[in-house]
DNA sequence: TGTACATCAGTGAACGCGCGTTCACTGATGTAC
DNA sequence: TGTACATCAGTGAACGCGCGTTCACTGATGTAC
């Protein structure tokens, strides 16, 4: 009966099966792995952190309930890997941004402003997790390589604003910690449905001011 | 059994009672609703979102896994008057920040947002249950008049600046955003140990250099 | 090309646990007379 | 001041549920010879 029922479940969600004609998936899957961070995402789409568990992940991949630990080894590995993909996912997207934002430097920060509240409102699941009170495994290799690749593309885009190669360190450090917190916030109350914005034209506008003042007061060094 | 250990777990705890001479509580508790709300902030400190349980919160209590229905209905009641408090307290807060800060409406308004950031992590359960994902019943009078009382106080302190009287009422909007994004973010990536500020010394000047430029860079209406 | 075997990736039953909620109940308190 | 009674605020046993994890197992795949 198990079995059965897994087919069924398998069958109705044609073109994730990796090779084999048929609609039918055999004794493994082909991408558990994979198949189980996008279950867990939807799922945290849908029911929100509270709402989160692994079993519920399983049944949605069409999987029994102990198919997992041979993945993620428990429900924390799970979430670390989806965070993984929310810091890398988050990279690729501020790094889109400069490519398509020109050579201006100004326009380039901005544009990763842009780009960072963008992601976060088109992957709420991701950011939560990323940013939220989840248990991740703080000490996972790829975690920590893609947050600080997130990390570093502002600080570099903040370095490279004129007359920026002369600020201290430590100034440094504070205005991309205001730069980065105006952009955060930004993101976390919408995410919250917490900001006093009718529809998505006002929140376009308020949102384009912000990054643009974000830019426009970081000092510069040579003055 | 069960009275007897109830009445040791509140012994532990002198001083709660209310009247009575001796150390030991009565079958009535006194104040049941006050107890709980206390031990779900603490539980909600020690183990996060993921660990608050309504009966962990009666047993902190030294109360049977029933009684918390008398008083809230179900965990999402309890939540809700947890987040009523954060409300609450935050509108103090900034209240008393605008009082010690003088007459001058930059003082104030730069004063409003170091408390809103020292609120939330001195009280980080109740920052995060106003602003998580944890379900909460937002129909709630109480919770909806916290909030609008919060609100309201951001948004007087900015229209207290010299020259907004002219300032249209979407971009006085807009302003309010930006400054509640910035200081929100920060709150929210300190309370995560996301910032790379080493010491409080380092999060005391990024906080006052984030204050600071905020209400510098919010445009005066009459030019 | 065929065969033996190791390894991988899944099954499914079972476990013990803590949870929220319901229910009939009872002790304590307050009020009317 | 005393008594009857209503109401309030708790108890504790019981329920069914979904969870994470373990375990012996087995089907599929890959590799060595």
């Amino acid at each position: 009966v198990g079995t059965k029922a897994v087919r069924t479940a398998r069958a109705s969600k044609p073109g994730v099966d990796a090779g084999a004609g048929a609609g039918e998936r055999s004794y493994h899957h082909g991408d558990l792995r994979q198949a189980l961070i996008e279950a867990g995402e939807t799922l945290l789409a849908e029911r929100g952190v509270e709402g989160f568990s692994l079993r519920e992940c399983a049944r949605r991949a069409g999987v029994s309930a102990s198919a997992p630990a041979h993945h993620f080894g428990n429900a924390t590995g799970l979430l670390t890997a989806i965070a993984t993909l929310g810091f890398e996912g988050l990279a690729v997207a501020m790094q889109r941004a400069v490519r398509q934002a020109g050579a201006s430097p100004q326009a380039r920060l901005q544009a990763i402003g842009g780009a960072y509240i963008a992601y976060a409102l088109a992957h709420p699941a991701r950011f939560r997790v990323v940013f939220g009170s989840l248990p991740l495994d703080r000490g996972d290799a790829a975690l920590a390589a893609a947050a600080k690749r997130a990390y570093e593309m502002l600080a570099a885009a903040i370095a490279a604003l004129p007359g920026r190669a002369s600020v201290p360190q430590d100034s440094a450090k504070a205005d991309l910690v205001l730069a980065w917190s105006s952009v955060h916030g930004f993101a976390c109350l919408a995410l919250d449905g917490q900001l006093p914005l009718g529809d998505a034209k006002d929140r376009t506008a308020a949102l384009r001011k912000l990054t643009r003042q974000v830019v426009e007061r970081l000092p510069r060094g040579n003055r």
